[in-house]
DNA sequence: TAATGTCATCTTGTCTGACAAGTTTGCGTA
DNA sequence: TACGCAAACTTGTCAGACAAGATGACATTA
């Protein structure tokens, strides 16, 4: 057998019918057919559409539920995902199977990397509108640090996306939220640390000042040592050795 | 109704038996139960270990072999992908769905952005046998470019993986992985551009020096200027105008 | 012997019907 | 009007059936 030739030779694929529908589904999903939140039609009338057993359908369907596009609920239909993700969704972050201190090494490191380079693209491309919505979450923060609970947690991650979305880049915010959600649980036991907020509520008004400024230096400089601290923060946490 | 009550209380989440067994098979998956490329137990005999019925089982694998985690053959039975991603997968990428000029053009920033920082990180964890990998696939990329053909573009993936492997970073590989196939397309077309690969070539070289020295600033620069033409390159391509 | 053709068998792809269980809706009653 | 309840609808799961692809053993042929 000549294997120069076969070499060349690349197998071919088949696409199945729970894959056509899967795809067809997913790109009218993330082309905005239905918006966020939005019901959709019911299985059975699916079927109909789509001239496909139920079995069939429910593949599909399935899928497209256990990458987060949508929320299946037994007996009330089904529904577009509020974040539907249209580049990339980590159905296996934060399930369970993040264990290993390398995987939190790693994670931990892309997040920094990742948020360092979006906050120095958010100083560039922020509209006012933008900064003006961070401005009020800083003053949200400060509130929530009187009041103590569960708020600063999520003006934290309020905080962090909104500077995502500030980057323009849909890609980088989408990565990034997959990141943030798989070390999530860790976030907040660092925010539970003494002089957790605090400390973070001021690291976040020197990342805003530098935003405001329009310093991409001066924003990802901001940004790293925040995040430095966080992951000195959790390393203790795990009785990580430092690196 | 005392709504300061009801918002404090989170809805519970019941877990369907598909979703059990899908995240249960991703565990064991990830965690290393099959290796790559072997062939799982039947859909009978999962049934019967899963104790659960045909259409609930194929539903979870269905959503694994979605996300790409393992492959489905008609009639040939289930195997686990040869790149089953731990981390990150995405099944929208290069499936018919990332249209837009927006959409390339935030694919590409993100590939720069990543792949200029894994650079920087290579030349400071790449091993000496790294650096051989690289090196060995360098002098492939001479003779590739005299001969001609498709072998290039392989040598290309090639190179840019390893020095993924070399950053010993497994979340940004294989975000990397994924933005790279998703572009792969765009990517093939510029190297069939007048020029293409003796261009490719010499920074390629660059890129190789600056990570035997060992110098992540200039690991960097030579990785961003790389891909910094290759996107002027498809920018021609699809007439984009010039950022 | 080695390549090829055939067939039984296993496996996945799809459809249908059925029932359980959860949700929504609308009507009737207090 | 507000409440409660039942009917209708919807998803979750199971079982059975058949089609179609893949595989390996075996027979056939050059």
């Amino acid at each position: 057998m000549n294997s120069v030739v076969m070499d060349a030779l690349k197998p071919v694929s088949r696409t199945t019918l729970s894959e056509q529908v899967a795809m067809q589904l997913a790109s009218e999903l993330t082309g905005g057919r239905w918006k966020p939140g939005e019901k959709l039609p019911s299985e059975a009338e699916l079927c109909k559409a789509f001239n496909v057993g139920r079995s069939t359908l429910r593949e599909a369907l399935k899928s497209l539920a256990f990458i987060g596009l949508i929320r299946m609920r037994a007996g009330g239909g089904s529904y577009v995902s509020e974040q539907p993700s249209k580049y990339l969704d980590g159905p296996l972050f934060a399930k369970g199977v993040l264990n290993t201190e390398k995987d939190i090494t790693d994670l931990s490191d892309a997040r920094i990397l990742l948020e360092t380079e979006v906050a120095g693209l958010c100083a560039q491309r922020a509209t006012d509108q933008d900064l003006a919505a961070l401005h009020d979450i800083l003053k949200q923060m400060k509130t929530a640090i009187e009041q103590g609970g569960d708020g600063f947690r999520q003006l934290d991650l309020g905080f962090h996306l909104a500077i995502a979305m500030g980057s323009k880049n849909q890609v980088l915010s989408e990565m990034l939220r997959h990141i943030r959600e798989a070390l999530q649980e860790l976030i907040t036991k660092s925010l539970l640390l003494p002089a957790g907020t605090d400390m973070a509520y001021k690291q976040h008004r020197e990342i805003f000042e530098a935003l405001k400024q329009r310093s991409p230096a001066r924003a990802r400089k901001a940004m790293r040592s925040h995040l430095r601290a966080f992951q000195r923060g959790y390393k203790v946490l795990f009785r990580m050795p430092p690196p």
